[in-house]
DNA sequence: CATGAATGAGGCTTCATTCAT
DNA sequence: AATGAATGAAGCCTCATTCAT
């Protein structure tokens, strides 16, 4: 890696290393993506990571354990893109409507992020504590619901099972568009996201 | 099938393999669900089912084979208990909210097929042909939102978007509902049904 | 089977009887020899013979057993092929020659004999017993040559050494022949046996 | 390879390496010819060659890839042993008779190769893609013969039958003697080659 | 006699993980 | 830190054989 001398003065022993734990991480979440969790053995991992089996080992302690932080990893990121919470002076719907974009452009996107959140949803290889260790990447989300509901914007209803819907709905518009079996149109986006807003507000 | 009850007791040799292959889909179904595909052996399939191993594959050709066929099951399941139409002499709210409900209430009390459709809503090991096999189950409830749609009650919207935004739903408040995170009163249920009502009504 | 009704008068029964066993061999030496042992399954037998798998067990004991038996047939069978000795007015060399075209003939059209025999001449399957009670099928031919040795017109040498290796000769060119990598013509049998004489006889 | 002996002692790594290819195939080879392929499970083969039975596979990609090296290996073992052709300056036949011997001697000394090559010769397990690739170690043996043709020494037979021919009679004397059917003594030796020889030569 | 569902030992192969270098 | 050969438990599946009908 003799190209990375513009990089900024830091230790460059640690960026290697940094670089070594990336691949992993990246090649992890493409493989696993396209080919599920069972059918990605630690081999193929490390040959498409460009190193040693054994390198694996040195970042993370087991299978299960790359899984977990790649998790946390994902989770974090799509938080970041989910934080950029526009300006407080534009109307609360307007705000609701770009956080509700914000989320739907980064998954679409981020196809394997995404493919990834459905697959270890559900799996048992995330457990619970993974889950709620990354729940603090929605706080924003959540604290805008809750602002909603107090300002009497927005339903009486747990600012959680809110969200929750609402994630439900973005990725269920998702998952069509990728499966392909529907063509979404910026329309069908638009109404959904009317949708989603009648169904929380106050009407 | 509710005309099942006074068929004469027939050839109980068709019982007994009858009862086995049952054996073996009920177990699969439980085990999957509580431990995923990865981590279900068949010999533990087999012990747990009462048969021996080799005797799995006299009803399934393979492991993936087998959870293609319990996937048909459990959704030609589902599709049934979504069949029940209300009377059609009910508004057609009311038809809505019941339609919402069979669903719901099915997978309430079927939390193993609950987990392993959304399991298998992702895996690979499911492939897209079964999806599209299984679909005709839920051709009623197309349809009813179509007639809906063109009544001029509903939203102009893809018949298959809405019923895939409503299953979301359901299953957002039932995954929160079992994972234990959010208690769900009636209130709540009743909430979101309106939620999804007013998400697609014509407003 | 209903139109066997104009076989001679014997025991239909045993009739019946003996037609299963023959599919079986049958079967099993097409299966054999195309598959090879470990390739070919009990249960594929029974299927093309049109038998159920229990009851190849009536006939035969085992799988071992039932290849023991048709080896028995087929060397008995190509022993009678042999058998049909020239009449003895030719000359020596007249009833070499025609023994040594039965044989080739025989094989020649019984491709499955004599793949057959090629595989358990060298298989462990076939035990040294097995090949000596088949060996006495092959007396006329020794006898034969002890004759031709004995007149002073063939070499002095041990009759089963001279059978061997005529039989290896045969058994060569027909090797040749089916795996297609030469073309055989009349002359080059016919080369072949005149240095098969030249081989034995005195010179 | 007689040029290996003043090679350094170099990397003992691969050395080791390659000692445990050589131990795996060794053991196949041996395990194969006394109980044959369906008998000789893939464990007992790493348990006998001391190794884990996960490594063959480092070293082989399947059983039957074993196979096809193991049989390549041969192959070009006894090619070798062939290839010491005698001195120019001999007789035809004197170089005839010791390539005869060569071959005889050979096999007589290496039973295991022996008994395989016949176990292997009509396995469906060798493909011919595998045969093909192995028939250049006999160019020396098939130039011989035809520069023999071609000088009038030897009659007109394609070299490929009459290799085939007198490779034939080799085996079916060594097949005897290991048999131990018949007590094979060199004067019986001498009458076979001699035998072959008059096979082949113009009368 | 015949059937064929059922058995379960055992075969081939994979793969997460270790460890000597 | 990095390597990758080696490990061996465990997985999926096959198949000769049995036995209740």
């Amino acid at each position: 890696m003799p190209n990375k001398r513009n990089t900024p003065p830091r230790d460059p022993q640690l960026q290697a290393v940094q670089d070594k734990r990336k691949a992993i991480l990246d090649t992890t979440l493409r493989l696993i993506t396209s080919q599920g969790y069972h059918a990605t053995p630690m081999s193929q991992i490390a040959r498409e990571a460009g190193v040693a089996a054994g390198t694996i080992y040195h970042y993370f302690p087991s299978k299960e354990d790359l899984m977990s932080q790649l998790y946390a990893e994902v989770k974090a990121r799509m938080g970041a893109a989910l934080a950029e919470d526009p300006s407080h002076e534009m109307s609360y719907k307007m705000r609701f409507w770009i956080f509700w974009r914000n989320m739907y452009n980064y998954l679409k996107h981020n196809e394997n992020d995404f493919w990834f959140l459905e697959l270890f949803a559900v799996s048992p290889i995330i457990k619970a504590e993974d889950v709620r260790a990354s729940a603090r990447h929605y706080q924003s989300v959540i604290d805008f619901l809750a602002f909603g509901i107090q300002k009497g914007i927005l339903r009486e209803m747990s600012p959680n099972l809110m969200a929750a819907l609402i994630d439900g709905q973005i990725k269920t518009i998702i998952r069509l568009e990728i499966a392909g079996h529907e063509t979404i149109t910026d329309k069908m986006i638009a109404d959904v996201i009317q949708g989603s807003w009648d169904m929380v507000r106050i009407n």
